[in-house]
DNA sequence: GATGAATGAGCCTTCATTCAT
DNA sequence: GATGAATGAAGGCTCATTCAT
């Protein structure tokens, strides 16, 4: 009777669980098979055979196909949000140390391995992507930037540089677009390391007197 | 009974030239509909209604959407190349003249118009587009680069930089293309003068001698 | 002036020659590409490049494809009508003489060509020609076989044969159309000598007081 | 409790039967469907409303209309095979028994019924199938012409006929054509009795010393 | 929960037909 | 007469969605 009790509790509870992993799974198959096949070819039956389920189960967790590309774009967005967030609290209140964890947070494979950015590439180009992105992301988004500004014009304030903050963050984040663009579509292979070297270049550029070509000064 | 013969002559080209005006008629309805709908939502209807034909004549220019596509992805190569090939033409042989036409290339309205910005977006996340421009554009794109790393390089070894400018070069090209996606993406309208000082600024942080935060120096 | 006359006189004329030179060449086109593509797969364009005109010029001579291949299958049935009508004219009143003039008029190749036979399959493979057959040589084809069973009912007579001269002429007839199935489907190459030595064969078992495996007795 | 464990085995295997089903119904309903409208005028909605089912279905277990066409005429050719093959082995040795098999073989309705006669036609007259046919049913039909040969040569050999055994082979596989396209397309009811005693008029005339004009001697 | 046959809307594509030149 | 661009109806095919098992 324990027994019975117990599958009682527990049988919702793991159906729960399980239901949750199986979403994980299918919007994980939809951005390894978004980066494969673009947006346009994709179809449920791809996403339904690259996570090794029918094709019938893609609409029974994601009531269409519309939803499940939404929870992935939201998804990939959270993810991506989550990631610069952890490394920014690490980093202490100093606007160079700031900015260095945003620059690396933006190298995390989990954020910026190929797949992932090829993806981003598969949402942006299509248009359907952009009103959902902004009425979920747009606020933060803007958060983002204006953090970004703000830590660049306390660098450049407390750094005695002539540049104006603002607009060096405009660049900054330029140049980190640039280099995702360059991980997602270089024709020749392009190492994390090539991207790093890159944005501390950028970055030393910018800001000499905190950053050197391959690092904080 | 010049203007006679002369029709006669003329007229056979007309027929042919009317046949290349509507192909690029088609192509700019393509590049119109594919900034508004995103690849996948896009038919060949939607293109034949904004060029104001009927749909069976785009299949009998192009004889399959396929090749619209493909075609409409050369185009704007093809008109990409032209653009910053006619700014160097004009520029003269100092390396600063160089990487500034290079830089204002890339801000004319001719090719970085939003529509055009963003049909690039579709394209690139569309994989099938990748290979098609490889194929086609590989080879002027690594020109373009090396041609861009030499400049660089010039001009930092003219200038008595530090900097190296293969890497300067990266950078360089990094902030033009996350400039652009802020011409495509930006939730704020974003305009061509905010590009300008973008571009410039970064100009300035790399070749503080040769460029300030609003031109050539 | 005598020129310009002419040039009235003779251009109405040779409009009108030309119009019917037009009609047979394409009728000719028609069987050619019908046996090489078959009904279904049979474009307008495809005649018409055969042909060696433009695509327009087949729905000007002929209103629709319906009325080219309504027409097409009409040429092939006067032609073949035609044809056994001339053999028989100068076959004398025998009905040996008779019986071998229509046998060798089966292998005539301006009706037993491949590329003949074949569009012969085409039509029949398609049902819509068969009422259009019916209603303009459906008469034709009943005197036909009445005129072949009579030849066989008074050479049986003639010839003491025990054989029922009706069932003997539709024997006759079932190998003729047997052997033409074998002309246009044979996977090895069937020849005309073939055909006839088949057709002959034939007679000599129907009717070996008049024939011999090779021909006339 | 067996009952249950039965349906357990029963119903994985009923399912896949049901897909098996299923292709057999549409196959039919496309014979039905060709003999009717011909190929060119065939459209696989009409295949789909004479089986009762939606179009997209049609597609759903053949890919493509090419693929329906090219297993119906195989599943045509497999049937017409299977059923001498029945027919033969209930003959006996004797070449007379073995011929009279085959020729009843070719009147039983089962492959000689007009509709599956005239579908048939349709292939034939559809240059498509014919390589289609050739390469799948080549071989058993020259081993079929190669063994009716034997059969004649045996038969001629025994019976003491002057004929060639190999020739007569042919004739009377031209008598067979012939016949099947007189079911096909006479302009008259043409009925299987008819096409009996045609065939085995045809069959006295080559070997009188077995035949007589209405069966075995 | 999971499967896969079945449905049907929508799109690409073909092609007969028209018509301005 | 002749051409070939243009049209639009029709059909093959894809695929998201549904649903019986």
């Amino acid at each position: 009777m324990n027994l019975s009790v117990q599958a009682e509790k527990v049988l919702p509870a793991s159906r729960k669980a399980s239901k949750e992993v199986r979403r994980q799974q299918l919007i994980e198959a939809t951005i390894e098979t978004l980066a494969r096949k673009g947006y346009a070819q994709l179809t449920l039956t791809d996403v339904a055979v690259t996570a090794g389920v029918s094709h019938g189960l893609v609409n029974f967790h994601f009531q269409s196909k519309e939803k499940l590309f939404a929870e992935t774009l939201l998804h990939l967005a959270a993810e991506y949000q989550a990631n610069w967030q952890a490394y920014l609290a690490t980093a202490g209140t100093a606007p160079a140390l700031q900015l260095d964890a945003l620059l690396r947070a933006d190298l995390d494979p989990k954020v910026c391995a190929p797949v992932k950015v090829i993806c981003w590439a598969a949402f942006w180009g299509e248009s359907q992507s952009r009103p959902i992105y902004q009425q979920e992301y747009g606020a933060n988004d803007e958060a983002y930037s204006a953090m970004l500004a703000e830590i660049c014009e306390r660098l450049t304030a407390a750094g005695g540089y002539a540049l104006d903050g603002h607009m060096a963050s405009r660049v900054f984040r330029a140049i980190g677009d640039g280099v995702w663009q360059d991980i997602a579509f270089s024709a020749r292979p392009y190492s994390l390391d090539e991207a790093r070297k890159t944005m501390y270049a950028g970055a030393a550029a910018l800001f000499p007197k905190h950053f050197t070509a391959t690092g904080l000064r």
